[in-house]
DNA sequence: GTCTATAGTGGGATAGAC
DNA sequence: GTCTATCCCACTATAGAC
């Protein structure tokens, strides 16, 4: 398509290709090919393959600390705010599955200033996630064991749905979002 | 020093390389530096950077395969397996997560016959995993949802545990297989 | 068993023609 | 905007001295 710019295609192809090797195993030549060029040809829309790597992430992370801010402003109760932030993670699972292999797997290939800016990001973001559990658990919604256990147990499962959800094949999101919600909050006995 | 205990030891070091930066990032100079030799003597030793890869990720995926037979020959109760699949995971999240880091993240850079293997063995497992499951929702024991959520919510949790057992540091294993399995079989709520 | 030296390959990136 | 040609460097791995 027309609209589409050039740069925005080879990111797009980019990514398929670090969720299958990741960014390392992957060379510029790699990206050329899956565009149908030469690799010298693709430096005429990126500065390197680096920077392909940072628009990535920084653009994911920035859903996601928009998604919790907005996530803090309901005017909801803790559990419905975890529920809002399974949702979050999921819609940005069905729409973006590759950014989030690089944001999960390859953040530390940055340029090490945007290695500093990523992980600021992501421990504000789990300090956030860590007080509305807090917040659950004083308010008797939530039951009082270790936070850190509960945070890291949501988080971890919904960071790596990526994983999972496309070997399984187009899974309605709005079941998707049920059984999830329910698996992560009520438990499975 | 016999040289077998050298090969462990460059596995053992670059186990945790590869866990900070990934095996393709990672190079045999890397590796050679903390072993605080030149590169060119590690291969007194190992063949190849691959074969190091390939001894730690297909000896791990052996000791899942095993703790999955050992489970499945006791007589408890479907609940009482996944109770002690949970702590099979967390054992080897505290003895092996370098080990852990490079089946989760660089199996696709075995060689291709290994490859096949590896996969046909993490199948299996989540054929096994998966079986137990259905047979407590037979039973009753376990609310009959969508077995396959079920299943990877607790398997991407074990998974991607030794990304943070450490970073929490000193939490006795006991009370973590206590905390584990109470948010994993019954929820947070 | 470790070293120096180096082979051989492929990496990211640039120059300049068209 | 894409190409061919190429630079320079880092990579895995080997050869052979000690």
């Amino acid at each position: 398509m027309s609209t589409t710019s050039r740069k925005s295609e080879i990111i797009s192809k980019a990514s398929q290709l670090f969720k299958e090797k990741g960014y390392s195993a992957v060379t510029v030549r790699d990206i050329a090919q899956a565009m149908e060029m030469k690799a010298a040809s693709l430096y005429n829309h990126i500065d390197s393959k680096q920077e392909i790597l940072s628009i990535l992430i920084l653009d994911l992370a920035r859903d996601f600390t928009d998604g919790m801010h907005q996530v803090q402003q309901m005017k909801n109760s803790p559990l419905q705010k975890i529920e809002a932030l399974i949702e979050l993670h999921i819609d940005i699972t069905v729409n973006q599955s590759e950014a989030l292999a690089a944001l999960n797997n390859d953040w530390m290939h940055l340029p090490e200033n945007e290695v500093v800016e990523f992980v600021a990001m992501r421990e504000s973001y789990e300090e956030n996630f860590r007080n509305i559990i807090k917040e659950g658990i004083s308010l008797g919604q939530i039951q009082s064991r270790h936070p850190e256990v509960i945070l890291f147990s949501i988080l971890s499962t919904l960071r790596t749905l990526y994983l999972w959800y496309q070997k399984r094949g187009k899974l309605d999101v709005n079941v998707l979002k049920r059984d999830m919600v329910a698996v992560l909050l009520r438990g499975i006995v």
